[in-house]
DNA sequence: ATAGGGTTAG
């Protein structure tokens, strides 16, 4: 149960999450997407010998197909089998088996095969050595790689290319400089331009320039590319320029590289105006330019250039390309423009998953939920699209709206199709989970969080603030500093939060202390106005306004509410005075600064004070906001109101009403004062 | 050789 101003969307809560029929699916799937259950093991040889000429062909299919999954131990017995049948693995599943063993760092398995290639395959040719060195080259291996490569019968410029740039991404560049010393530079440009992409250290760039200029590889618009790239990589953007300025030939990729480090180095300006001499000299623009020059003016929040950049599209008729329009309706996005990232989402011809994450993000950020869960929906039927962002972003949403029942189908949705992002979903199920009531579940995935940063600390310390659990919450906040992570601003609203739930004024104080001189964070106004509302409920109230008056903030709306709010709880009319015209100063037309006020002086009895107070607000025309509560029962939203009887069921829940509030008269008179300021029995006006 | 998306609070 919530309580919010707004009433809560919950288009989807009696609904199920469209999921596409699964066989459908499996027809029209790649092989590489079949699972391993689809065996082929017992219908194989009726297959071989009811097609002799495709023979082994099923076969070695399968074999590809366990091992793109990444079903080594499997494929391997598969290969026992087909040893068995006495099918021979073909050239194909071989590269395959490299490429996979590679990838997942099987270096045992690697050599097995290896060995089996040696053993097996008369002459193989190069392209399957070069997926054995890559291999090598992958595990790490590269005492093997380099025996293979010095060995190696069919070397050609893709071998040089895979050994050296291996050498140069595993920071091995002597090695890679060894090498490229003994190569011949003019046939192997592209084996250059790799190198020179890998570095990222300027002694080390520089050296390769000047190998460059010795080898008169220079002038080369491919190479000098790579180059002024790679100064932009060390961050030295005067040589990326002096790289530049000196190129007499420069095509559309120099000029977008340049633009991308303008870009990393934070100089978003200089990318725009680079941007216009590009348009200026007439180069013909691609997607690439497009799409970092949008990416430009999201930065900088530019509405107009962009709205010129998407003329310019529409003129040379691409913004149907997905590669133009994904960052086009990013950048309306960005500038909060959702209608004009609509529309420039809906004549993108083949939406991908960015494109999608993007507008269901957009949603999302702008709490236009109902549209983002829409979104959502269209997507699950219209295409087989997913990946971890979409539902980081629809967590967000089942958190907002704390619509449990929907969070718990889109979760199981995204474990089967393997899209919860580490940190970033799994932070944002922590606390979707805790602001829908599922504390227990909340711990259950922060648990299960491999390394836990900030933002995951934060919200699960957050969450068992929000529940109250002020002691967890602390035990767990000297966990994360035990871990080594470390707290930020939000981390600290957390901590403070669960203090002032439990009355720990002293630790309280001594946490915001804390955040400067241990942690080096600023304290923020928020901050103070979590210790000005511990002080508050706690009745130091004295205390509470000396911060009020004292903080290195001008106090805001919400400083003097809480001050306010205490002096309600706890009685004090002088205090209560001040907060009150304090707040009615900077927003006389908050609601909450006259009802309490006119609650304090008719509980201390002063009616004619109370009065005032009441003409006050009458004189702005003002009615106290209404706020709604709603609760989820089988799907169905059940909303309440103040005073509120149109509930079927009305006199039942009135009744229980009734007998929760006889078993809280033993408590102290600020619950029933709370009932009363929600109005529920005595409205206030 | 160049491009595009997400998390924590109140």
């Amino acid at each position: 149960m919530g309580s919010l101003p707004t009433p809560p969307l919950n288009p989807l809560s009696s609904q199920e999450i469209p999921i596409k029929n699964k066989i459908s699916d499996i027809k029209t799937l790649s092989f590489n997407k079949i699972p391993s259950w689809i065996s082929l093991n017992n219908s194989s040889s009726s297959v071989a010998k009811n097609n002799q000429k495709q023979k082994g062909q099923v076969e070695n299919l399968h074999l590809v197909s366990l091992t793109k999954q990444g079903k080594l131990n499997e494929a391997f017995e598969f290969l026992k089998q087909m040893d068995i049948e006495g099918i021979t693995v073909n050239t194909q599943s071989y590269e395959c088996l490299f490429e996979t063993c590679g990838n997942m760092k099987s270096l045992s398995k690697g050599k097995k095969i290896h060995k089996r290639l040696v053993k097996f395959v008369k002459n193989p040719s190069g392209f399957v050595w070069n997926s054995v060195l890559k291999m090598y080259c992958e595990c790490g291996c590269f005492l093997d790689a380099r025996k293979l490569f010095d060995e190696m019968p069919k070397r050609n410029s893709f071998s040089w290319y895979i050994i050296i740039s291996s050498y140069a991404q595993n920071g091995l560049f002597r090695e890679a400089f060894g090498l490229l010393s003994v190569m011949d530079p003019m046939e192997n440009k592209l084996v250059y331009a790799s190198l020179i992409q890998e570095i990222s250290r300027l002694e080390l760039g520089k050296q390769i320039h000047s190998v460059v200029i010795k080898n008169r590889l220079t002038p080369d618009a491919y190479i000098d590319t790579a180059l002024a790239n790679m100064y932009a990589t060390c961050e030295c953007l005067d040589g990326s320029v002096a790289v530049f300025d000196g190129m007499s030939e420069k095509n559309v990729v120099t000029w977008t590289g340049l633009m991308v480090g303008y870009t990393q180095a934070e100089q978003h300006k200089e990318a725009l105006a680079l941007f216009v001499r590009m348009m200026e000299e007439n180069i013909q623009l691609d997607e690439y330019a497009y799409s970092t020059v949008l990416k430009v003016c999201s930065f900088l929040n530019d509405y107009d250039s962009g709205r010129q950049i998407h003329g310019c599209i529409v003129k040379y008729g691409i913004d149907s390309d997905v590669s133009v329009g994904t960052p086009l309706l990013d950048f309306y996005v960005k500038c909060g423009k959702l209608d004009d990232a609509c529309f420039a989402f809906k004549r993108i011809s083949h939406p991908n998953d960015v494109t999608w994450s993007s507008i269901i993000s957009g949603y999302s950020q702008y709490g236009k939920f109902e549209e983002c869960i829409e979104s959502f929906k269209n997507l699950r039927c219209e295409a087989d699209i997913s990946n971890p962002f979409i539902y980081t972003s629809i967590f967000k949403v089942c958190s907002a709206l704390a619509d449990l029942n929907l969070g718990m189908q889109v979760h199981a949705d995204a474990i089967k199709r393997c899209s919860i992002s580490e940190l970033y979903g799994e932070s944002a199920l922590v606390t979707m989970y805790s602001r829908s009531g599922r504390l227990g579940d909340a711990r259950n995935v922060f648990d299960s969080v491999d390394e836990p940063d900030t933002v995951a600390w934060t919200a699960i310390i957050c969450g068992c603030s929000y529940h109250g659990h002020a002691s967890e919450a602390l035990y767990l906040f000297g966990k994360m500093r035990s871990c080594g992570v470390r707290p930020n601003s939000v981390t600290f609203i957390g901590v403070l939060t669960a203090c002032s739930h439990s009355g720990l004024v002293f630790e309280a104080r001594q946490y915001l202390d804390s955040m400067r001189s241990e942690f080096g964070i600023d304290a923020t106004i928020d901050h103070y106005n979590c210790m000005i509302d511990i002080y508050s409920r706690a009745g130091n109230l004295e205390d509470a306004l000396e911060l009020v008056t004292n903080m290195p903030f001008e106090p805001n709306v919400a400083s003097w509410k809480s001050l306010l709010g205490g002096c309600w709880s706890h009685s004090n009319v002088e205090i209560g005075k001040i907060a009150s015209r304090n707040l009615l100063q900077l927003d006389p037309d908050d609601t909450a600064g006259y009802i309490l006020m006119f609650n304090l002086y008719a509980w201390k009895g002063k009616w004619e004070e109370a009065a005032q107070i009441r003409k006050k607000m009458n004189e702005r025309n003002l009615k106290k906001d209404v706020s709604c509560s709603w609760l989820t029962i089988k799907g169905k939203v059940h909303r309440f109101t103040v005073g509120d009887r149109h509930h079927p069921q009305t006199e039942e829940i009135y009744s229980k009403l009734e007998q929760l509030n006889s078993s809280c008269l033993h408590h102290n008179r600020n619950t029933l004062a709370h009932l009363n300021y929600d109005g529920s029995y005595i409205p206030f006006i």
